[in-house]
DNA sequence: AATAAATTTTAATGTATTTTTCAGCGGGTT
DNA sequence: AACCCGCTGAAAAATACATTAAAATTTATT
């Protein structure tokens, strides 16, 4: 699950970075307005952590260009004032949520965790795959009823190809979501995690569920074969 | 158990704050209104003690902010007049219970206790783990029926994860929760008090009951392996 | 108030695990 | 067969965690 923090204040930004990191998101962290919406318009998030108060470009113009752009990625505003007048031009800007500060990290991850569970209903905290199954609260999995172990990059990767199971996924989509930014260059990483995954999820049982697709990318899946 | 303390005079602050240590409470001091907001709005205590009359920023105003936050935390609310109107104000305001100026110390404490008593289902004053025991209200913990010796520090700790117990707790979260804001940085001190704790808690027993969790944190649970 | 004891914190080192790179292999496709 | 693309195993690098000891701080004792 990728998440871009947009936040000025270097000790609140990696405060934040670090918190969500512990949960197992990949965040990018960018610290100026105008980087915050070139990270925005050009990755794909599945939530954005905005502060409002930004040098270079504010926080509210890169909402409303956001949500110009059609994207529906849920965004949770950091604000330091807390008056109505400002809620509500948040909220017509299109802000999900807004937080004020200062704040616990605590309060932050629940708003987190409650947006991206509302977000989509895709993301159910249970999905399954044939006898596989992910436990997205618990960041587990299991198949045939036993438990998986697995680690962070190779969880991360399970699931984002189960958000999107049936679909096949290209290497530079699972990069962007699971990976973060700073992987730009000609690597096999991808292919290598498939194998870790592989070797853990598919090996040790007859019918095997994440597919190679040549030329385009992996997929997993219960379908049969065709 | 942690609480802040919001009070401007010294003398007072200092009498409730060590008062309060003595009884193996985490305690946190602030002596005016700005800090005291900011302390309250970014770590989570279990209990405030709030005078009403300070520099900076009003205690009433303190407690509103606090209570639009949707935060439940009982606030204990020091007074120096007693009319009725402040009284009903203060309620209103969304004050858990309030003591007049002077006061004696016996008297603070039972009204902290009974609070913290009332305060949440989750915080029942007994918690079992297996065969570990965690005595809320007399801040100990006993094992196989056997009595523990901890530090406070230990014991906070301890008690914070069991109180989460079967959850995976960030080193992030625990900081947070059982140290106080001045440990953003680059610190090692969760690992540290992990290990003092498990040498009283765990090596003595085959059993073990804190489970580290790489790349994430700390759990404690009586679970079996899967 | 000085000293001793206990507790908390920092720091250094060692170890295990995870992440990443790399190079050779192999199979399908043209 | 030659090529491309993905597969695979293993080494290297990076990271996370464990453990210990010593320093700093707090608390208790004389």
């Amino acid at each position: 699950m990728r998440i871009l923090v947009v936040e000025d204040e270097r000790k609140v930004a990696e405060f934040v970075g670090r918190g969500l990191r512990d949960q197992r998101f990949a965040v990018d962290v960018v610290n100026d307005g105008q980087a915050g919406w070139e990270m925005a318009s050009t990755c794909n998030y599945d939530l954005v952590v905005l502060d409002l108060m930004l040098p270079g470009l504010n926080g509210l113009e890169i909402l409303k260009r956001i949500r110009r752009r059609g994207s529906q990625v849920p965004v949770l505003v950091l604000t330091a004032r807390a008056d109505t007048a400002e809620k509500v031009e948040n909220f017509e800007a299109g802000a999900d949520d807004y937080l004020t500060k200062p704040f616990a990290f605590d309060e932050l991850l629940v708003r987190v965790k409650a947006l991206l569970r509302r977000g989509s209903p895709d993301r159910a905290s249970l999905v399954r795959i044939g006898d596989l199954e992910i436990d997205r609260q618990k960041q587990q999995a299991r198949r045939a009823g036993k438990r998986i172990e697995l680690t962070p990059k190779e969880y991360s990767l399970l699931e984002y190809l189960s958000a999107n199971a049936g679909r096949v996924i290209s290497r530079t989509m699972i990069i962007e979501h699971v990976w973060d930014e700073s992987f730009q260059g000609l690597t096999n990483i991808v292919d290598v995690y498939v194998r870790h995954l592989r070797s853990k999820v598919d090996d040790p049982y007859p019918k095997k569920l994440i597919r190679t697709v040549r030329g385009v990318g992996y997929s997993i899946s219960n379908e049969a074969e065709t």
